[in-house]
DNA sequence: TCTGGGGTCCTAGGACCC
DNA sequence: TCTGGGGTCCTAGGACCC
């Protein structure tokens, strides 16, 4: 029994979801009707498009091109800032909708899934047909498009969809494999921006090519990385859905900042910042980090990052950021600095971490869970740490701005010199969801 | 074009142990 | 002792994906 698998990418999802989203809360214009992006936060200036509208395509705007080039290409663009949560929604939604066809879903990203249809030609006809009934249903129901790739493996799916967009059903089966074999090296999934002037240098121009070529001769240039290419280029991959998204092997995260950060007192109030979503994010999953990791981008977009093994995980807060911070202290090269990021890394359970004395000893631990409850209830502001109430802007990341009056002050009784106050303000807000990526984005399918 | 933010996997060298 | 080899852990760095 010959295998078939679907591969369904959203067409310019962000943009799609953002346009349709609004629409359904009565605003009339339709952003896929005017030039208009999905992209960064349009007051630091560091954004980039994340998504556009269909009619960007006379202006030449690509997707990851700086918010300044693409307004550049075209003056009266429309940006308008991401909202993953309810690309979330949307996109669980569709993952919902595509369980009726197969009982084997993979979610492979935000924007794309994969749909197992072997053994299922009897419930919904040939898989051209059923492809097309899942591309046509997409859009009676959610009201936006999507291409449908048809394989007998989740590769060549994935490549099908790639051969004709928007909105098409294209079949990459065995016998059309030159199909793809005409397409350019860099269209190959897995040759990158490393791999592919190394292919080249090699004489390799097409996936055709990558194909014919003896694959011994790979070897001393990509080591274990050469069998895959070339199965690849062959349309040869044997991985399964994956229906249930693994656990998450790490989390973190990272921001740049709209001006060069040169004072360290700076950079640890980012830190901070960032150590209190990965921490609220370990904690609402129940995991413990057993080694945290901070990464550094320079103004010259240089990048390097360092980590460091716990002697017991945790998913305290105020223990993460005294390891990014002295993490930082380590490394940091007195340069400036323009991204900051932070990472939990092999996470466990945190039910079965293994508490030291030393944790025992702390509140830390209990307090953070206090302070994520009151947050839930009342809003992020309510409770803040003293350090931020100096207020200092940090543009795109969401620093709180202080609003107490009468405040109250919990005192940590740590023994860390990097324990901070918390302070309540009183002030209400809504509470919104981290984003929180499901997904799996792995090196291979 | 001067480049976001979320991930996973692989490799290689050094430390350390037997 | 001037000298082996294998295994594992830790860390840094690179590559890829969306």
């Amino acid at each position: 029994m010959q295998s078939v698998f679907f591969h369904i990418d959203v067409n310019s999802a962000y943009l799609a979801w953002e346009a349709l989203e609004r629409l359904a809360a009565g605003e009339t214009l339709d952003l896929r009707t005017i030039p208009s992006i999905i992209g960064g936060d349009e007051e630091s200036r560091r954004g980039i498009v994340l998504s556009k509208s269909l009619p960007c395509k006379p202006y030449g705007i690509q997707t990851g091109e700086t918010l300044m080039s693409a307004r550049k290409k075209c003056p009266g663009l429309v940006v308008i800032p991401a909202s993953f949560d309810v690309y979330e929604r949307y996109s669980d939604a569709m993952i919902e909708y595509l369980h009726q066809f197969s009982d084997r879903v993979q979610q492979y990203s935000i924007d794309e899934a994969f749909v197992d249809y072997t053994h299922m030609e009897r419930h919904f006809g040939p898989p051209l047909a059923a492809a097309d009934k899942i591309r046509e249903g997409i859009y009676k129901e959610f009201g936006y498009t999507v291409c449908v790739g048809v394989g007998p493996n989740k590769l060549l799916a994935k490549m099908a969809t790639e051969l004709r967009k928007p909105n098409f059903t294209n079949s990459l089966m065995h016998h059309e494999l030159d199909k793809m074999w005409r397409l350019p090296i860099e269209d190959l999934f897995m040759a990158g921006r490393a791999t592919v002037p190394k292919l080249r240098q090699l004489g390799i121009q097409t996936i055709g090519d990558l194909a014919r070529f003896d694959v011994r001769y790979l070897v001393p240039t990509f080591k274990s990385q050469s069998h895959t290419l070339w199965e690849y280029a062959n349309g040869i991959d044997h991985s399964k859905i994956e229906p249930h998204h693994a656990p998450a092997k790490s989390v973190g995260n990272s921001t740049t900042i709209p001006y060069d950060i040169t004072r360290y007192d700076d950079a640890n109030r980012v830190l901070l910042h960032l150590c209190e979503s990965t921490g609220k994010r370990l904690r609402r999953t129940g995991m413990a980090a057993g080694v945290v990791s901070i990464g550094i981008r320079n103004s010259a977009f240089e990048y390097y990052a360092h980590q460091r093994k716990l002697t017991c995980p945790t998913d305290s807060t105020t223990e993460l950021y005294y390891h990014a911070s002295a993490l930082f202290r380590d490394v940091w090269k007195n340069e400036p600095v323009r991204q900051l990021g932070v990472r939990a890394e092999k996470l466990v359970d945190a039910n079965y971490a293994q508490l030291s004395l030393e944790e025992y000893r702390r509140p830390s631990k209990g307090m953070s869970k206090s302070i994520d409850a009151i947050r839930l209830r009342h809003g992020d502001e309510a409770v803040m740490r003293a350090s931020f109430l100096r207020g200092v802007d940090f543009g795109d990341i969401e620093c709180p701005v202080p609003v107490a009056t009468r405040s109250t002050r919990y005192d940590t009784t740590e023994s860390t010199s990097h324990s901070d106050g918390f302070v309540s303000s009183g002030k209400k807000s809504d509470f919104t969801l981290n984003r929180f990526s499901p997904f799996r984005a792995t090196g291979g399918l």
